[in-house]
DNA sequence: GCGGTTTCTGTAAGCGGTTACAAGACCGCG
DNA sequence: CGCGGTCTTGTAACCGCTTACAGAAACCGC
């Protein structure tokens, strides 16, 4: 190796289109880097002539720190991972709005992960050192093969989906909405009622689905189930069987609401009376609910508050983290959301005189 | 300082709950970090035998590449910022589906920030370092005062809102669309069109009034503006005076279809007809607005191919950026999207026989 | 004027990777 | 067997920032 290497040249005048660094400012204001970090970060004693001549030397450059850098060496980012089926329609754009709302104010950002069908959990392993913690919604999907592709050590809440051991979770109690559904179309006088399930594979689509066969056993009624795809075009079909007589029912309790519309507007369309000759009701409780005609009657979880939930059990969780407590005792922490049912028109009979 | 230091103890057995680091495969594989490196990023040639064992490590100690480190050397995150105003509805999960869509073929994420009434702009500053571009959504802002908050030398594209000098931008041709709107309710013979429009500081607000405005005048009929705020609430409100007379007119075109729903609602429980003594058209399209009944005329945008195009574009940018072209004249790249008007029930008027 | 504190400030060692560069291994050939 | 060239591999310098630690400066009472 030669004895005088080719000397490291001070550079980076922050010209070019690049961005300033610490370094810069440090040059800039005569000061060591340490201090412009103190100046930056606050807490630390630094004499008030300092920390003026650091802020100018700042400003001049229009210097902005590197998250990433930062994060490196504070090993915090900042950002949280929330990972997410195939995005549809209000129910992502609430469950995203709460736990936006929660993440601000606690300074995280949201990096926003898709698990689009084909592809997808690779992408989990990717988000070590981009993020603090994982909120995971992957209720299609095997648990144990979602337990493997996490990456180990992160602090994770599941929402919505199998429990993992060690992990916090979130989940909607199904069983107890789709049961409060079925029984209120009992009450209001159904005596066949047919459950458009959700696919198969889906964990909230049986467990709505036992609900809903246990209330209608405890009440004595009939329930058939027909297996939907969450999407509106299965309801439709139901709703031609049903009125074209193929289906024999005086009620049609949807596994999601937009099943349930689709299975209303068929309705409507064959000029079936709803809710007199069949009731209607869904599961989820969308916008849309409330805004069709006849208004829908369905089974209504706060997605904002529950997405702000699993944002706030996370944040508990890193800090639990951050604390020593590596995967301690801190576990468990399963919530249960239990959602309400909102009666609303397509469920308001009377046929005997005993509906709500 | 004491001659000899307390010896820095190779340490870090990857046990604790932390992860291994590229060091700890090297250490296990009896390698290099550089040769670990090499295997992870494939191109570099490595012998067969050397991959395996390397790949042996880190399975063993189930290795995991630390995004952010990797970022901060290559100075490219794998992440793109997006900007948006407060979440609502199945606009931004339109959106948001389209950004995803064309992001993740990209192999990036998304990371989300949300501009809350109050604090905001500064929030932008901090996403250096953590993304490559950034897509910013913000009608509501005074254009200059985003500029000035942008952190400088990060790629950027503008959607639906002001342009900036340096950037891309996507835009709606907003004009248009309200244009297409109110001259097709002149055609079905309105004489007196109400416009609900946006409120006033908001940008597509101000450009769907004078698209509405100028078709007016060219058809001949009279248009009158009340402000509204883009919620249902507001269109509730004007419905209701339709209703009562308060306001005399025809035909109702509101700057987006939540407040269109609104009125269209308020008009029904009053007992007026609509189409046939008010017609009312909305903007937006969503998906909402063929479910109301009667289905409601509506301006339609494809959100989520708009949303592609905002991430393609940066991309582009990006990559240009990458290549050399700092600040070049890679600008303009201005694109704007063309709504299309589409037909639904509420304005299937023929009052005239001109009705389409 | 000097040791003992207390308060700043600078030096340098990380954080976990990538990668330019050089050294070593290996090969064919005269 | 020595030599130039091609492959592999290791060494170490970054990327931009935080922070433990130690040195310098200022202040204090004697």
């Amino acid at each position: 190796m030669s004895p005088a290497r080719p000397d490291p040249v001070p550079v980076a005048p922050a010209a070019r289109g690049a961005h300033a660094t610490i370094h810069d400012v440090a040059r800039v204001a005569g000061v060591s880097v340490a201090s412009v970090s103190r100046v930056f970060n606050g807490r630390d004693h630094v004499r008030a002539a300092m920390r003026t001549r650091v802020e100018e030397a700042a400003a001049q450059l229009g210097y902005v720190p590197h998250a990433g850098a930062r994060s490196l060496s504070m090993a915090r980012t900042g950002a949280i991972g929330v990972v997410l089926p195939d995005l549809h329609g209000e129910f992502f754009s609430e469950l995203l709005r709460g736990m936006d709302r929660e993440a601000s104010t606690r300074g995280l950002g949201l990096l926003l992960t898709v698990l689009h069908d084909g592809r997808g959990l690779d992408t989990l392993a990717v988000l070590r050192g981009q993020v603090d913690g994982l909120v995971v919604m992957a209720p299609q999907l095997d648990p144990a093969v979602v337990a493997q592709h996490m990456p180990r050590g992160l602090a994770a809440v599941f929402l919505a989906c199998a429990p993992q051991d060690g992990s916090a979770s979130l989940r909607i109690d199904n069983r107890a909405g789709a049961a409060a559904a079925v029984a209120h179309l009992a009450a209001g006088g159904a005596k066949r009622i047919v459950h458009l399930s959700g696919p198969a594979g889906n964990l909230d689509a049986q467990e709505r689905r036992a609900g809903a066969e246990a209330a209608a056993a405890a009440a004595g009624v009939t329930l058939c189930v027909v297996e939907g795809d969450f999407r509106e075009g299965s309801g439709a079909v139901v709703g031609e069987c049903v009125a074209a007589g193929t289906i024999e029912a005086d009620a049609i309790f949807a596994a999601n609401d937009m099943m349930a519309i689709g299975a209303l507007m068929a309705l409507k369309r064959q000029g079936v009376a709803v809710p007199e000759q069949v009731a209607v009701a869904g599961f989820d409780d969308i916008p849309l609910a409330r805004l069709v005609t006849p208004a829908l009657t369905s089974v209504a979880i706060d997605i904002a508050a529950m997405g702000a939930r699993a944002v706030a059990q996370l944040a508990a969780r890193i800090a639990a983290a951050r604390n020593g407590f590596w995967e301690g005792a801190t576990d468990g922490a399963d919530e249960a959301i239990v959602p309400h049912l909102v009666v609303r028109e397509t469920t308001m009979i009377s046929r005997q005189g005993t509906g709500l």
